[in-house]
RNA sequence: GUCCCCAUCGUCUAGCCCGGCCUAGGACACAGGCCUUUCACGCCUGCGACAGGGGUUCGAAUCCCCUUGGGGACGCCA
């Protein structure tokens, strides 16, 4: 009686568009908005991403916000923001959940009146008792299906008592009925119907449930394949039943292992902390297509063993059918400053800093500096060539893009710190050096090309003349005008920073070292 | 407790489906060395695994069974 001839035909429209031509690929990413986007997550977006793009197909985001309690609008933004800047672009969405509520009860209603439901007037107190006393014994508890058989009668009576009721799915119980599919990834999955409760798919207060919910919105949006988390394994039985009993075709399901922490346990904010959040990689550097790389091989490898893949590389090489079924650790170890998320992650993050084309970097170090007071526009214009070569040869030894401000930091601006630990190695090392650097500053000073052969020349001349070994002025100056003990090679370093900068942090090390 | 899934170096994994090419390959991490003005990079070397037990077979990391271990699901959560 609710179902009214227009949704009757809209699901029925359904059924022949599932069964007869091959469709294109059709994918989606439905996350609720509970909380962040995180690792397990971006990397569930991320391999439906590349199954469309490769696929020529369409990626979905639906932000499945069922859960009225739990659904914040920060949270959805936070998720958008995430997926944007890994640079996962959806075709369609983002579709919400609740929109489509009409449409849940109506395929609810629609399996109550074909019989594949039933209601069930059991409350909740009295089932809880039930499952709590059955996991006292340890033995399995599962719905008795008791309300299944009540009378058309019965079931009016009761309704007339003002007795609230759900709605049950009815699963067959046949003798032998065994429900199955082929998964991607984990093949053939069967499992008896016998082990199936009756499950809930309308709360008393009518609002549907996820397992309908999901199920309907995925033949709603003509999603092909459903690639999620293998803890969706055991869903998907169930939502298999429901789709037959709707009389729709169901999607080609790829469940993908899962991502543990290293004690095998699940991935949390709360117990791990940021370090499971997409935006905190952003925040720390890291570069959105370097952590999709890396994501990427959490759970999946390319057939010829390679690692490192272009966007259009991955698109092209990426497959389900090399998912593999083991589940995978996430490498993070607490309380390690260098190694702050799991090494490999680092690993390619800094492969990328250092190798990707000047071109693609440039923007990422822009607003790193930006974003410290560190840029200036002509590092676009009069100032190109020289930002380019600086970038080039401080990025051999960064890790991540926020090196560039902080290790960087003495290239773009005479206000840096300096190490004390390098002070004291390099500067205090001896007290002539009061003296030869302001020697070496002048010898610098009369060079009309200010080049790294040329500058060699002088310090080299200066340590025979003082008869000290070259190692003292050069690591001398290299704290002088750095700050630091390490880093690229020094005279290309004092070429970079140019002539007027070095004399002049050479001469102001002096109070530095009188200082000692 | 029931059901489902999984099992190769510390970690990510190749090999498994279609047994022999595997004295098990690669990557990260770690250790040592070379290079070197430092630190990186790079290069070289080392460390390091087929969970255990049965079968099948001339032959098993690969196939089968059991055990053990791990994960997931079992909500009027998603």
């Amino acid at each position: 009686m609710f179902w009214t001839q227009s949704r009757e035909h809209e699901f029925q429209k359904m059924v022949e568009k599932s069964d007869s031509d091959q469709q294109s690929v059709r994918v989606r990413f439905a996350p609720s908005p509970t909380g962040y986007l995180h690792i397990g997550g971006a990397r569930t977006a991320l391999y439906n991403w590349l199954w469309a793009r490769k696929s020529g197909g369409v990626f979905i985001l639906r932000i499945e916000d069922t859960d009225m309690e739990r659904s914040t609008q920060d949270s959805v933004e936070e998720i958008l923001e995430g997926l944007r800047w890994l640079g996962l672009d959806w075709d369609e969405g983002p579709y919400f959940q609740t929109q489509n509520l009409e449409k849940h009860k109506e395929a609810a209603d629609k399996l109550l009146r074909e019989g594949h439901a039933y209601r069930c007037f059991c409350s909740k107190e009295d089932l809880d008792n039930q499952r709590k006393e059955a996991e006292s014994k340890k033995i399995a508890f599962m719905y008795d299906g008791r309300c299944r058989n009540l009378t058309p009668e019965q079931v009016q009576a009761n309704i007339e008592k003002g007795m609230t009721s759900v709605v049950r799915f009815g699963v067959p119980r046949d003798a032998h009925s065994v429900v199955a599919f082929d998964d991607a990834v984990y093949g053939r999955i069967e499992k008896r119907a016998r082990d199936i409760e009756d499950f809930v798919i309308l709360r008393s207060d009518k609002s549907p449930l996820y397992i309908l919910s999901n199920a309907v919105d995925d033949a709603l949006d003509k999603i092909t394949h459903v690639i999620r988390g293998a803890d969706g394994l055991a869903n998907t039985p169930k939502q298999i039943l429901i789709y037959n009993a709707l009389g729709i075709e169901p999607p080609i399901f790829a469940h993908m292992p899962l991502t543990l922490d290293n004690k095998k346990a699940k991935l949390s904010k709360r117990v791990h902390g940021e370090v499971v959040t997409i935006s905190y990689y952003r925040r720390r550097g890291f570069l959105p297509w370097a952590l999709c790389n890396f994501l990427a091989l959490l759970g999946w490898s390319s057939p010829d063993g390679r690692e490192f893949f272009s966007r259009d590389e991955l698109i092209d090489i990426f497959d389900l059918s090399r998912i593999n079924r083991h589940n995978s650790i996430f490498n993070y170890v607490s309380g390690d400053p260098k190694n702050w998320t799991d090494p490999k992650a680092i690993h390619f993050n800094a492969t990328y800093v250092r190798s990707m084309s000047l071109n693609d970097l440039t923007p990422y170090v822009k607003n790193e500096l930006k974003n410290n007071d560190l840029w200036s526009d002509c590092y676009e214009s009069t100032e190109k060539e020289w930002f380019l070569n600086t970038i080039d040869l401080i990025r051999t030894r960064y890790h991540v893009i926020t090196d560039f401000s902080t290790k960087g930091r003495f290239c773009f601006s005479d206000d840096f710190e300096f190490d004390p630990k390098a002070v004291i190695k390099n500067l205090y090392q001896d007290a002539n050096l009061a003296k030869y650097l302001p020697e070496l500053a002048r010898g610098l000073n009369t060079l009309p090309v200010f080049d790294p052969e040329k500058i060699e020349g002088i310090f080299r001349d200066l340590a025979e003349k003082k008869q000290v070994k070259a190692g003292l002025i050069i690591n001398a100056s290299r704290t002088a005008v750095s700050g630091s003990s390490v880093g690229p090679g020094l005279f290309e370093l004092l070429a970079i920073l140019g002539k007027e900068r070095v004399v002049k942090r050479l001469n102001q090390s002096v109070r530095l070292i009188e200082n000692a």
